[in-house]
DNA sequence: AAATCGGGGTA
DNA sequence: TACCCAGATTT
C-alpha cells in the first residue's frame, strides 16, 4: 500500500489550487443546505460512527436505520459490545445479513478495551488493525470522528471519480482504487475532512446516483467531465457479476406433542454459522444415497439423529421456499413429519417453541420458512 | 486476484 | 433478470 504522497504523486490531477477549492465549496455548500439528517450525525462519537459504518457496509440507509436505533440502546458503547453474548449479538443483527459483520465487531470492541485501554484508536493506521474494520470504514472513522484528512472511498466515492474525470479502468481492480485515492487526496477538504466524506456519499446517494436520475440538480457538474460530454453512464467500469448456483435443499419441519419444532445451528464452515434454521440438507444427497421412499436417508448420515427410524417420522412435502444469497441460490423443499416420543436428539438440535425463539437467532431464510408455515395454517 | 459472505430495493 | 448498496476477509 503506497503512502499519500507516494499516491498524489502517482496520480497528479491537473486542476489549479483556485479550481480545487472552488470543487470543495461547491460540494460543502450543497451538503450544508441539502445533506441528510441520520441518526449517526447528532454526534461524533466514534462508537456511533463506527456502528452505523459497519451495518452500511454493502446495505442501504433505510434498511439501517431501525437495526442501529435497536442496537445503540442495547448496546451503546464498546464495553457494553465486548461483554455481550453471541445470541444477543446475533439477535441484533439478525435479518441485516453478512453476519460476520457482527461478530468481527465485537472481536474488536474486545480488542479496543485489551489493546487500546477501552479508547478508540484515531489514526486510520491503528483502526485497520481492528477486526473488520478495512480501508474504507478505516478512513470513514478517522474522518467523521478525529478529523483525519482520509477520503472514504466506498461505491458512491467511486462513481462520482469516476465521472469527474471520465476513468474508466476497472473498479473492481486494487490499482484503480488506488488512483482513485490519490485523486481524492487532491480533492479533500483539509479543514473539513470528515463532512467533505459523508457530503460525496450524500451527493452519491440522491443525485449522482448509478442511474443518473438527477444528474441537472449536481453541484458539481461544472467540474464533471462525464456530465459535458453525456457520458455517466459509462461510469464506474465494472466487469460483470457471474450468474450465481442454483442450490436444491430439503428442509424438515418437526413438531412434538409440547408444540415445539426441531432446529438446528449451522456451525463454522457452514453458510448462516450461529443461526438456528429447520435441518437442512443438499437434495443432490438425497438422489444419491437414497431411494424415492427413504427421503430422510441423508439426514439421518448428516446429523446421527434419526439412526434406524427414518420411517418413523411420517415425512410428506409441505411446500416450497426460494431464498436469494450474493452468491448461490437456494431452492428448498419444506419437509414437514412428527418426532417420536424415545427419541433423543442429535449435536446442534434443540427443541424451540414462541417464548424461545428470542434466543434462536435466524435468516430471513428460517423466517420465510415460519411465514410459509403460518400462512397455510391460516388458510 | 478471485471467491466468499445476506438481504432488500429497483429498472 | 441484473445491478446496486457508506466492503472485509479468506483463499
Amino acid at each position: 500500500m503506497k503512502t499519500r504522497q507516494e499516491l498524489i504523486e502517482t496520480y497528479p490531477i491537473s486542476w489549479s489550487q483556485t479550481k480545487i477549492k472552488a470543487f470543495r465549496k461547491a460540494l460543502l455548500n450543497w451538503y450544508d443546505q441539502m445533506g441528510r439528517s441520520l441518526p449517526w450525525r447528532e454526534n461524533q462519537d466514534p462508537y456511533s460512527i463506527w456502528v452505523s459504518e459497519i451495518m452500511l457496509q454493502q446495505t442501504q440507509v433505510k434498511t439501517v436505520i431501525p437495526y442501529y436505533q435497536r442496537f445503540m440502546t442495547t448496546l451503546p458503547n464498546v464495553a457494553a459490545l465486548a461483554k455481550a453474548s453471541e445470541e444477543q449479538i446475533l439477535s441484533l443483527w439478525q435479518g441485516l445479513g453478512y453476519y460476520s459483520r457482527v461478530r468481527n465487531m465485537q472481536t474488536a470492541a474486545q480488542e479496543i478495551v485489551t489493546n487500546f485501554d477501552g479508547q478508540f484508536p484515531q489514526t486510520k493506521a491503528e483502526l485497520l488493525t481492528l477486526k473488520g474494520i478495512g480501508d474504507y470504514t478505516a478512513a470513514a472513522i478517522a474522518s467523521m470522528a478525529f478529523g483525519q484528512v482520509e477520503p472514504a472511498l466506498d461505491g458512491n466515492l467511486i462513481r462520482i471519480v469516476t465521472r469527474l474525470f471520465e476513468i474508466d479502468h476497472d473498479v473492481t481492480k486494487a490499482k484503480t482504487k488506488q488512483e482513485l485515492l490519490g485523486i481524492l487526496y487532491q480533492l479533500i477538504d483539509p479543514d473539513r475532512p470528515g463532512d467533505f466524506n459523508q457530503a460525496m456519499m450524500d451527493l452519491g446517494a440522491t443525485v449522482m446516483t448509478p442511474d443518473n436520475l438527477n444528474i441537472n440538480a449536481s453541484p458539481l457538474k461544472e467540474f464533471d467531465l462525464s456530465y459535458q460530454h453525456g457520458t455517466a453512464k459509462n461510469y464506474p467500469n465494472k466487469p460483470k457479476k457471474k450468474k450465481s448456483k442454483s442450490q436444491h435443499f430439503l428442509a424438515y419441519y418437526i413438531s412434538n406433542e409440547k408444540g415445539q419444532w426441531l432446529m438446528r445451528q449451522h456451525q463454522e464452515g457452514e453458510l448462516l454459522q450461529g443461526l438456528w434454521h429447520y435441518p437442512m440438507v443438499e437434495a443432490d444427497l438425497v438422489i444419491e444415497a437414497a431411494s424415492q421412499d427413504e427421503l430422510s436417508q441423508p439426514f439421518i448420515e448428516k446429523y446421527h439423529v434419526l439412526e434406524g427410524q427414518a420411517d418413523r417420522l411420517n415425512l410428506a412435502v409441505r411446500g416450497h421456499v426460494k431464498h436469494v444469497f450474493s452468491h448461490r441460490i437456494w431452492q428448498v423443499d419444506i419437509l414437514e413429519g412428527t418426532w417420536p416420543k424415545d427419541l433423543p436428539l442429535g449435536d446442534n438440535l434443540e427443541w424451540v417453541d414462541l417464548d424461545h425463539l428470542s434466543d434462536h437467532p435466524h435468516s430471513s431464510l428460517q423466517e420465510k420458512m415460519y411465514q410459509y408455515n403460518f400462512d397455510l395454517g391460516e388458510e
